[in-house]
DNA sequence: CCATACTTGACTATTTTAGTCAGGTTTATA
DNA sequence: TATAAACCTGACTAAAATAGTCAAGTATGG
Protein backbone atom coordinates (compact mmCIF):
# COMPACT_ATOMS: atom_id res chain seq x y z
CA UNK A 1 0.00 0.00 0.00
CA UNK A 2 1.52 3.54 -0.71
CA UNK A 3 0.55 6.78 -1.08
CA UNK A 4 0.94 8.46 -4.68
CA UNK A 5 2.52 11.39 -5.21
CA UNK A 6 -0.56 13.08 -6.52
CA UNK A 7 -1.87 13.08 -3.00
CA UNK A 8 1.42 13.77 -1.50
CA UNK A 9 2.00 17.39 -3.76
CA UNK A 10 -1.62 18.20 -3.12
CA UNK A 11 -1.08 18.09 0.72
CA UNK A 12 2.25 19.67 0.43
CA UNK A 13 1.44 22.84 -1.85
CA UNK A 14 -1.86 23.55 0.12
CA UNK A 15 0.36 23.22 3.10
CA UNK A 16 2.93 26.02 1.46
CA UNK A 17 -0.28 27.87 0.56
CA UNK A 18 -1.85 28.22 3.96
CA UNK A 19 1.40 29.40 5.01
CA UNK A 20 1.59 32.51 3.14
CA UNK A 21 -2.53 32.99 2.89
CA UNK A 22 -4.66 35.87 4.44
CA UNK A 23 -1.61 38.21 2.58
CA UNK A 24 -1.17 37.54 -1.22
CA UNK A 25 -2.43 34.87 -3.56
CA UNK A 26 0.41 32.76 -4.15
CA UNK A 27 1.27 31.84 -7.52
CA UNK A 28 2.01 28.10 -8.51
CA UNK A 29 5.35 29.29 -10.04
CA UNK A 30 6.52 29.97 -6.09
CA UNK A 31 4.80 26.84 -5.24
CA UNK A 32 6.56 24.68 -8.04
CA UNK A 33 10.20 26.53 -6.83
CA UNK A 34 9.69 26.27 -3.10
CA UNK A 35 8.75 22.26 -3.06
CA UNK A 36 10.36 20.94 -6.24
CA UNK A 37 7.31 19.95 -7.86
CA UNK A 38 6.68 20.02 -11.59
CA UNK A 39 4.35 22.84 -12.64
CA UNK A 40 2.51 21.12 -14.80
CA UNK A 41 2.11 18.87 -12.82
CA UNK A 42 0.79 21.62 -9.49
CA UNK A 43 -1.72 23.07 -12.61
CA UNK A 44 -3.20 19.67 -12.53
CA UNK A 45 -3.87 19.22 -9.52
CA UNK A 46 -4.79 23.04 -8.79
CA UNK A 47 -7.62 22.47 -11.50
CA UNK A 48 -9.54 19.97 -9.42
CA UNK A 49 -8.97 21.43 -6.00
CA UNK A 50 -10.84 24.84 -7.58
CA UNK A 51 -13.61 22.72 -8.78
CA UNK A 52 -14.00 21.20 -5.46
CA UNK A 53 -13.77 24.71 -3.60
CA UNK A 54 -10.72 24.06 -1.50
CA UNK A 55 -8.99 27.29 -3.23
CA UNK A 56 -10.04 30.07 -5.46
CA UNK A 57 -7.52 30.96 -8.36
CA UNK A 58 -7.25 34.60 -9.21
CA UNK A 59 -6.19 35.32 -12.08
CA UNK A 60 -3.79 37.93 -14.06
CA UNK A 61 -0.57 39.38 -12.70
CA UNK A 62 0.04 38.64 -9.40
CA UNK A 63 -2.51 36.21 -9.13
CA UNK A 64 -2.19 32.89 -8.02
CA UNK A 65 -4.62 31.12 -5.45
CA UNK A 66 -5.84 31.61 -2.54
CA UNK A 67 -7.74 29.19 -0.01
CA UNK A 68 -11.35 28.79 -0.18
CA UNK A 69 -12.27 28.17 3.31
CA UNK A 70 -10.76 28.52 6.90
CA UNK A 71 -7.77 26.60 7.39
CA UNK A 72 -9.28 25.02 10.03
CA UNK A 73 -12.31 24.08 8.18
CA UNK A 74 -10.32 22.23 5.31
CA UNK A 75 -9.49 18.68 6.41
CA UNK A 76 -7.32 15.76 4.60
CA UNK A 77 -10.46 14.09 3.62
CA UNK A 78 -11.55 16.90 1.19
CA UNK A 79 -8.29 17.53 -0.13
CA UNK A 80 -7.81 13.66 -1.05
CA UNK A 81 -11.63 13.52 -2.67
CA UNK A 82 -10.66 16.49 -4.35
CA UNK A 83 -7.86 14.97 -5.81
CA UNK A 84 -9.15 11.63 -6.50
CA UNK A 85 -6.97 10.31 -3.76
CA UNK A 86 -8.78 7.54 -2.87
CA UNK A 87 -8.18 4.24 -0.10
CA UNK A 88 -8.95 1.64 -1.47
CA UNK A 89 -8.80 -1.77 -0.03
CA UNK A 90 -11.33 -4.11 -0.72
CA UNK A 91 -11.34 -5.94 -4.64
CA UNK A 92 -15.39 -6.22 -4.98
CA UNK A 93 -17.66 -3.32 -5.68
CA UNK A 94 -18.41 -2.00 -1.80
CA UNK A 95 -22.30 -1.34 -3.21
CA UNK A 96 -22.55 -5.38 -4.47
CA UNK A 97 -23.35 -8.41 -2.64
CA UNK A 98 -20.74 -10.40 -4.51
CA UNK A 99 -17.32 -11.17 -3.26
CA UNK A 100 -14.55 -10.75 -4.98
CA UNK A 101 -13.34 -13.71 -7.67
CA UNK A 102 -17.17 -13.37 -8.92
CA UNK A 103 -18.19 -15.38 -5.82
CA UNK A 104 -21.58 -15.16 -5.20
CA UNK A 105 -20.83 -14.35 -1.30
CA UNK A 106 -17.96 -11.80 0.36
CA UNK A 107 -14.67 -13.37 1.02
CA UNK A 108 -12.89 -14.40 4.17
CA UNK A 109 -11.21 -10.76 4.42
CA UNK A 110 -13.56 -8.74 3.18
CA UNK A 111 -14.86 -7.58 6.32
CA UNK A 112 -11.10 -6.82 7.42
CA UNK A 113 -10.30 -5.00 4.84
CA UNK A 114 -13.13 -2.67 5.35
CA UNK A 115 -12.41 -2.22 8.52
CA UNK A 116 -8.71 -1.01 7.45
CA UNK A 117 -10.38 1.22 5.15
CA UNK A 118 -12.81 3.02 8.11
CA UNK A 119 -9.35 2.89 10.65
CA UNK A 120 -6.95 5.15 7.60
CA UNK A 121 -9.85 7.59 6.69
CA UNK A 122 -10.10 8.22 10.45
CA UNK A 123 -7.18 9.89 10.16
CA UNK A 124 -7.97 11.82 7.54
CA UNK A 125 -11.33 12.56 8.93
CA UNK A 126 -9.33 14.57 12.34
CA UNK A 127 -6.60 16.06 10.45
CA UNK A 128 -6.75 19.59 9.31
CA UNK A 129 -4.74 22.24 7.14
CA UNK A 130 -4.33 23.97 10.24
CA UNK A 131 -2.99 21.03 12.25
CA UNK A 132 -0.07 20.98 9.61
CA UNK A 133 0.35 24.45 9.75
CA UNK A 134 0.98 24.74 13.33
CA UNK A 135 2.98 21.75 13.34
CA UNK A 136 5.29 23.19 10.96
CA UNK A 137 5.82 26.54 12.37
CA UNK A 138 6.27 24.40 15.99
CA UNK A 139 9.52 22.25 14.54
CA UNK A 140 10.70 25.27 12.80
CA UNK A 141 11.29 27.12 16.06
CA UNK B 1 -3.71 4.50 -1.53
CA UNK B 2 -4.36 0.64 -2.47
CA UNK B 3 -3.67 -2.61 -0.91
CA UNK B 4 -2.41 -5.09 -3.63
CA UNK B 5 -3.60 -8.71 -4.48
CA UNK B 6 -1.04 -10.17 -3.15
CA UNK B 7 -1.43 -9.01 0.48
CA UNK B 8 -5.16 -9.99 -0.12
CA UNK B 9 -4.24 -12.76 -1.72
CA UNK B 10 -1.69 -13.84 1.48
CA UNK B 11 -4.16 -13.26 4.12
CA UNK B 12 -7.13 -14.77 2.54
CA UNK B 13 -4.88 -18.18 1.87
CA UNK B 14 -4.03 -17.86 5.57
CA UNK B 15 -7.16 -17.46 6.76
CA UNK B 16 -8.41 -20.57 4.75
CA UNK B 17 -5.57 -22.49 5.62
CA UNK B 18 -5.84 -21.65 9.79
CA UNK B 19 -9.36 -23.03 9.73
CA UNK B 20 -8.32 -26.50 8.59
CA UNK B 21 -5.28 -26.72 10.51
CA UNK B 22 -4.71 -29.13 13.35
CA UNK B 23 -6.14 -31.87 10.93
CA UNK B 24 -3.92 -32.29 8.11
CA UNK B 25 -2.30 -30.49 5.54
CA UNK B 26 -3.60 -27.97 2.82
CA UNK B 27 -2.76 -28.15 -0.44
CA UNK B 28 -2.78 -25.06 -2.60
CA UNK B 29 -4.63 -26.55 -4.85
CA UNK B 30 -7.93 -26.48 -2.62
CA UNK B 31 -6.97 -23.12 -1.19
CA UNK B 32 -7.16 -21.98 -5.30
CA UNK B 33 -10.33 -23.56 -5.71
CA UNK B 34 -12.45 -22.46 -2.51
CA UNK B 35 -10.67 -19.09 -2.94
CA UNK B 36 -10.55 -18.19 -6.81
CA UNK B 37 -6.74 -17.30 -6.39
CA UNK B 38 -4.32 -18.59 -9.35
CA UNK B 39 -2.31 -21.77 -7.94
CA UNK B 40 0.64 -20.11 -9.85
CA UNK B 41 0.62 -17.05 -7.73
CA UNK B 42 -0.37 -18.74 -4.61
CA UNK B 43 3.01 -20.66 -5.00
CA UNK B 44 4.91 -17.64 -4.88
CA UNK B 45 3.13 -16.08 -2.31
CA UNK B 46 3.71 -19.24 -0.25
CA UNK B 47 7.40 -19.83 -1.41
CA UNK B 48 7.60 -16.37 0.04
CA UNK B 49 5.51 -17.51 3.56
CA UNK B 50 7.30 -20.53 3.89
CA UNK B 51 11.01 -18.78 3.35
CA UNK B 52 9.63 -16.15 6.52
CA UNK B 53 8.32 -19.11 8.80
CA UNK B 54 5.00 -18.37 8.78
CA UNK B 55 4.04 -21.64 6.96
CA UNK B 56 5.79 -25.14 6.91
CA UNK B 57 5.78 -27.33 3.87
CA UNK B 58 5.07 -31.16 3.74
CA UNK B 59 5.64 -32.38 0.35
CA UNK B 60 4.31 -35.56 -1.87
CA UNK B 61 0.67 -36.75 -1.88
CA UNK B 62 -1.50 -35.91 0.28
CA UNK B 63 0.80 -32.79 1.20
CA UNK B 64 0.52 -29.13 1.50
CA UNK B 65 0.78 -26.29 3.66
CA UNK B 66 0.23 -26.19 7.86
CA UNK B 67 0.71 -23.23 10.03
CA UNK B 68 4.30 -23.02 11.45
CA UNK B 69 3.17 -20.92 14.73
CA UNK B 70 -0.21 -20.85 16.43
CA UNK B 71 -2.42 -18.28 14.80
CA UNK B 72 -2.86 -16.18 17.68
CA UNK B 73 0.68 -15.61 17.09
CA UNK B 74 0.83 -14.64 13.67
CA UNK B 75 -0.20 -10.88 13.15
CA UNK B 76 -1.28 -9.18 9.89
CA UNK B 77 2.39 -7.39 10.27
CA UNK B 78 4.47 -10.94 10.17
CA UNK B 79 2.05 -11.98 7.08
CA UNK B 80 2.86 -8.09 5.09
CA UNK B 81 6.46 -8.68 5.90
CA UNK B 82 6.63 -11.91 4.16
CA UNK B 83 5.39 -11.15 1.24
CA UNK B 84 6.98 -7.42 0.74
CA UNK B 85 3.60 -5.36 1.00
CA UNK B 86 4.94 -2.79 2.31
CA UNK B 87 3.00 0.49 3.38
CA UNK B 88 4.60 3.51 2.03
CA UNK B 89 3.76 6.94 2.90
CA UNK B 90 6.61 8.89 2.20
CA UNK B 91 8.91 9.35 -1.23
CA UNK B 92 12.34 10.14 0.79
CA UNK B 93 15.02 7.36 1.99
CA UNK B 94 13.70 7.25 5.48
CA UNK B 95 17.18 7.07 7.06
CA UNK B 96 18.06 10.43 5.07
CA UNK B 97 18.16 13.49 6.47
CA UNK B 98 17.60 14.73 2.88
CA UNK B 99 14.10 15.43 1.72
CA UNK B 100 11.44 13.63 -1.36
CA UNK B 101 12.56 16.12 -4.42
CA UNK B 102 16.55 16.05 -3.34
CA UNK B 103 16.03 19.26 -0.18
CA UNK B 104 18.24 19.31 2.60
CA UNK B 105 15.56 19.07 4.80
CA UNK B 106 12.66 17.28 5.09
CA UNK B 107 9.52 18.65 3.59
CA UNK B 108 6.81 20.35 5.11
CA UNK B 109 4.51 17.03 5.37
CA UNK B 110 7.15 14.28 6.09
CA UNK B 111 5.97 14.83 9.41
CA UNK B 112 2.43 13.58 8.77
CA UNK B 113 3.08 10.93 6.42
CA UNK B 114 4.85 9.02 9.37
CA UNK B 115 2.19 9.54 11.34
CA UNK B 116 -0.18 7.98 8.92
CA UNK B 117 2.37 5.19 8.32
CA UNK B 118 2.65 4.57 11.98
CA UNK B 119 -0.95 4.65 12.72
CA UNK B 120 -1.80 2.17 9.91
CA UNK B 121 0.88 0.04 11.11
CA UNK B 122 -0.70 -0.06 14.63
CA UNK B 123 -3.83 -2.05 13.18
CA UNK B 124 -1.77 -4.86 11.60
CA UNK B 125 0.43 -5.25 14.70
CA UNK B 126 -3.11 -5.68 16.75
CA UNK B 127 -5.04 -7.83 14.29
CA UNK B 128 -4.07 -11.81 14.57
CA UNK B 129 -4.75 -14.62 12.34
CA UNK B 130 -6.80 -16.02 15.17
CA UNK B 131 -9.00 -12.91 15.33
CA UNK B 132 -9.95 -13.27 11.74
CA UNK B 133 -10.74 -16.85 11.65
CA UNK B 134 -12.66 -16.25 14.90
CA UNK B 135 -14.76 -12.97 12.99
CA UNK B 136 -15.33 -15.25 10.47
CA UNK B 137 -16.47 -18.04 12.41
CA UNK B 138 -18.90 -15.62 14.02
CA UNK B 139 -20.14 -14.40 11.03
CA UNK B 140 -21.55 -17.54 9.83
CA UNK B 141 -23.72 -18.78 12.60
C1' DC C 1 -0.72 45.73 -25.24
C1' DC C 2 1.97 42.49 -23.10
C1' DA C 3 3.84 39.80 -19.50
C1' DT C 4 2.25 37.02 -15.97
C1' DA C 5 -0.31 33.46 -14.46
C1' DC C 6 -4.35 30.60 -14.66
C1' DT C 7 -6.86 26.76 -17.69
C1' DT C 8 -7.57 22.69 -20.34
C1' DG C 9 -6.92 18.51 -22.72
C1' DA C 10 -4.22 15.25 -24.94
C1' DC C 11 -0.29 12.57 -24.97
C1' DT C 12 3.56 9.40 -23.19
C1' DA C 13 7.37 7.12 -20.66
C1' DT C 14 8.08 4.51 -16.68
C1' DT C 15 6.96 1.59 -13.12
C1' DT C 16 4.22 -1.62 -10.74
C1' DT C 17 1.08 -5.23 -10.53
C1' DA C 18 -0.78 -9.48 -11.30
C1' DG C 19 -0.28 -12.77 -13.07
C1' DT C 20 1.46 -16.93 -16.72
C1' DC C 21 4.61 -20.45 -18.19
C1' DA C 22 7.97 -23.96 -18.20
C1' DG C 23 10.54 -26.67 -16.03
C1' DG C 24 11.90 -28.91 -12.25
C1' DT C 25 12.08 -32.03 -7.19
C1' DT C 26 10.05 -34.77 -3.44
C1' DT C 27 7.44 -38.54 -1.55
C1' DA C 28 3.21 -41.51 -0.27
C1' DT C 29 1.10 -45.32 -1.93
C1' DA C 30 -0.63 -48.77 -5.09
C1' DT D 1 9.32 -49.17 -8.14
C1' DA D 2 6.39 -46.47 -11.06
C1' DT D 3 3.40 -42.78 -10.82
C1' DA D 4 0.74 -39.02 -9.69
C1' DA D 5 0.01 -35.46 -6.38
C1' DA D 6 1.94 -31.59 -4.69
C1' DC D 7 5.71 -28.57 -3.65
C1' DC D 8 9.46 -25.43 -5.77
C1' DT D 9 11.87 -21.92 -8.74
C1' DG D 10 12.92 -18.51 -11.99
C1' DA D 11 11.97 -16.13 -16.00
C1' DC D 12 8.81 -13.91 -18.67
C1' DT D 13 4.79 -10.66 -19.98
C1' DA D 14 0.30 -8.17 -20.54
C1' DA D 15 -2.20 -4.74 -18.54
C1' DA D 16 -2.92 -1.06 -15.56
C1' DA D 17 -1.62 2.87 -12.93
C1' DT D 18 1.37 6.65 -12.11
C1' DA D 19 3.79 10.68 -12.85
C1' DG D 20 4.49 13.39 -15.39
C1' DT D 21 5.18 16.43 -20.25
C1' DC D 22 3.53 19.19 -24.01
C1' DA D 23 0.80 22.34 -26.56
C1' DA D 24 -2.41 25.70 -27.02
C1' DG D 25 -5.00 28.45 -25.18
C1' DT D 26 -7.71 32.63 -21.87
C1' DA D 27 -7.94 36.40 -18.53
C1' DT D 28 -6.22 40.65 -16.47
C1' DG D 29 -3.35 44.11 -13.98
C1' DG D 30 -0.27 47.63 -15.00
S1 LIG E 1 -12.68 -7.99 -0.68
FE1 LIG E 1 -14.85 -7.81 -0.66
S2 LIG E 1 -15.34 -9.85 -1.07
FE2 LIG E 1 -13.22 -10.04 -1.11
S1 LIG F 1 8.22 12.76 2.43
FE1 LIG F 1 10.01 12.75 3.61
S2 LIG F 1 10.82 14.66 3.03
FE2 LIG F 1 9.02 14.68 1.85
Amino acid sequence: MKLTSKGRYAVMALVDLARFNNINPVSLRDISLRQGISLDYLEQIFSKLRKNEIVQSVRGIQGGYILNKKAKEIKLTNIFDAVDEKVKTVQCKKDSKKGCNGKATKCLTHNLWDELENHINDFFKEKSLEDLVKDNAERRV
